[in-house]
DNA sequence: ACTCTCCGTGGACGCCATCGACCTGAGCCT
DNA sequence: AGGCTCAGGTCGATGGCGTCCACGGAGAGT
């Protein structure tokens, strides 16, 4: 990981199709060193996909929440993980520090199915309760931070 | 948007360096048309951008918290936005129903850069109080979740 | 029925991805 | 010091891809 890696680290966080031909224009080395670096990247675990940004209410799901999860005393957090992984709504997933083992950011179409899924979650074993805040907008998301050198 | 564009989108969201020509062998059409279908889709909006997904902590971002904001009575929720927007460390920024206006989602190296990050966002105008939530490991973040058919 | 428009296909051409061969400099052993 | 080894780069070649263009068929409106 030196400087070069961050930079191809900081523009592939801002544009995944940026071709290996640019790439290396602008860190100055050439195509297949370029590619070679990437799939270093890649195959070390530092890059770990690339994934298109879609406005989330143009594919019809249109209700984002954050749900909190205290678990039971005596339970069993890796069961629960299985349990939390296996709903597909469920976007994101952190392990927390406080009452709240787990933070999760969901995304449904409607409201009815965020209390679908508040059901299931609370029918879930392991799960003591759980509490739900609505996102009215989402102002941005995973903006990318420049790790990097700054760019000349 | 119709079933092919979801599927397009779904593709991309998965691995968003597939070749037009890839995309058009999934999806049954020709690179040229599939090529114009996702250039609409970027033109109208419907996918923002497309970026690399990177292990935080491989680029020094160790630290991930979750801070939710209460606003002052009567501050301007554009303007602390504009504040907000500035800070790099803020990755995410939803605006919530409930007490705290504005849930954001922040990486930072170490500790003693979240405590900065905590100050100055107690010092922004309109700011009543912060409620800062670390996240001890993060699971999965940003898993797409598909919207189009189910991929035959 | 004619035509307009939309959206697709196929062909062409230049650029890109990717492989292999070779080069260079750093570090280390003798 | 000399030379081995290896990591990591450049260069050149080739096949596939991106992208532009001209053309064609389906459906709606008159």
């Amino acid at each position: 990981m030196d400087a070069i890696d961050l930079s191809l680290v900081d523009l592939l966080r801002g544009n995944a199709r940026l071709s290996y031909a640019e790439l290396a224009r602008q860190v100055g080395l050439s195509a297949p060193a370029v590619h070679e670096r990437v799939g270093k990247l890649e195959s070390s675990g530092v890059v770990l996909g690339y994934r298109a940004d879609v406005a989330p209410e143009a594919i019809g799901l249109g209700v984002t929440a954050l749900i909190g999860i205290v678990e039971d005393s005596g339970a069993d957090s890796d069961d629960m993980l299985e349990s939390l992984r296996v709903l597909p709504e469920i976007e994101s997933c952190y392990f927390m520090a406080g009452v709240e083992s787990f933070l999760l950011k969901a995304r449904v179409g409607t409201i009815a199915e965020l209390e679908q899924l508040i059901v299931r979650l609370n029918r879930t074993p392991g799960v003591a309760s759980t509490r739900t805040a609505i996102a009215l907008s989402t102002k941005w998301e995973n903006r990318p931070q420049s790790v990097g050198p700054q760019p000349a």
